[in-house]
DNA sequence: CAGCCTCCTTACCAGATGGTAGAGAGTGGG
DNA sequence: CCCACTCTCTACCATCTGGTAAGGAGGCTG
């Protein structure tokens, strides 16, 4: 049944939606009203799913928080399988990171709306990506004690490392934004740059 | 008198409270009804000062984009003074950016607002860098052109200069989100990979 | 058929928002 | 003294906002 088809997708399609105009027009700047009617559909058809704005919000940052998570967990597996080493497996998270942002750039937007302070979204992203932090600190500071990584502030290079990705979500757009389509060679450089940096940081047999 | 000083300055006070409120809550997330009770006055006060919340955020540009342009003249006109090079100049003008940037962190706020697509202010923004990266492109290809610079594309260059700039910005305020205060660290940092770029693309002297 | 469940609808509302109209208070000049 | 100007205020409004209440259509199950 077609019927049923478009019933079941519904939810997704409204999430689809939420997370373009999230990114581009804001939290404060999207309108329950606008966003059905982009749609065609009522907005307590968006409700009754979502119950407010506020949990659609949430409910749009649990996907992509999702999808991050699942990408990092491919890698890691794929870099395990192929038995690296720490520094071949921290390169491989980075590079996941930076495809999953080329590959759907509607979540540079979102990133960059949340991450603003006082956003209704950090809590919640805060809330996802504190342990993944957690986790990759463990790591860290276990690699670190058996010598295998070179000693540093785990918390603290981490916590670079995330500002650097948000800060480059944010060079995509405003690049975007000037008619500069997804110019690869910006974000590649940036890329290696924050390898660059973590290598250094990192691997013991990386010169200073 | 004290009144006539109040009267006088209440419209630098609402330029103030304004650009804070939009770096920090954004445009749509500011109203102008709490703007006006953070300063103690009524909203009315304000729209008689800048007509329309609209050219409110025109003038907070317009004001921010004052001090830049003012900035960047004043490195201008030292570095020549100092009879530099070309190199010494960029680097003057890349340095002075980020001097401002650290002095006033709450233009950081506002710059990221109004460098998102879509945003009201980002007309204005355009407005006032257009002639700035002009007349840099023109000084740039002058100089490519007297072989005292390397040859580039010096649109491209500026826009990617601009664009980390953008991005730095964003980096200090998740940074400061994140608790992390101040931390001169990794802004220096970024302004150091920005000058290694620029110079590796355009001065003549340096190794690639 | 009856009853329930899912999904989406219309009808409605209280509050907030940006903005208009006009009055009042202080100041200065003729 | 009066008029005009500047600045701020109170009063008010149309519109939009997120959210509530309730009903209707279709499908599944007893």
């Amino acid at each position: 049944m077609a019927a049923t088809e478009v019933r079941g997708n519904t939810r997704e399609l409204v999430l689809d939606a939420a997370l373009a105009s999230f990114g581009t027009a804001g939290y404060d700047g999207t309108s329950l009203d606008d966003l059905a009617a982009g749609l065609g559909i009522r907005k307590q058809t968006i409700l009754y799913h979502f119950v407010s704005k506020r949990r659609l919000l949430d409910a749009v940052v649990d996907r992509c928080a999702g999808e991050l998570v699942a990408a990092l967990e491919r890698a890691l597996a794929q870099s395990r399988a192929g038995g690296s080493g720490d520094w071949e497996r921290v390169e491989a998270m980075v590079r996941e990171v930076f495809r999953l942002a080329l590959d759907q750039p509607v979540l540079l937007g979102l990133l960059r709306e949340v991450s603003r302070p006082n956003s209704p979204g950090a809590v919640r992203v805060r809330s996802h990506l504190e342990p993944l932090m957690a986790r990759a600190r463990r790591w860290m500071e276990d690699e670190m004690a058996a010598g295998r990584m070179r000693r540093t502030d785990a918390q603290l290079l981490l916590l670079s490392a995330y500002s650097t990705v948000v800060g480059v979500a944010t060079e995509i757009e405003v690049l975007r934004a000037a008619g500069v389509g997804p110019t690869l060679r910006p974000v590649v450089q940036r890329r290696g740059e924050l390898l660059r940096f973590l290598r250094r940081s990192l691997d013991p047999a990386a010169r200073t």
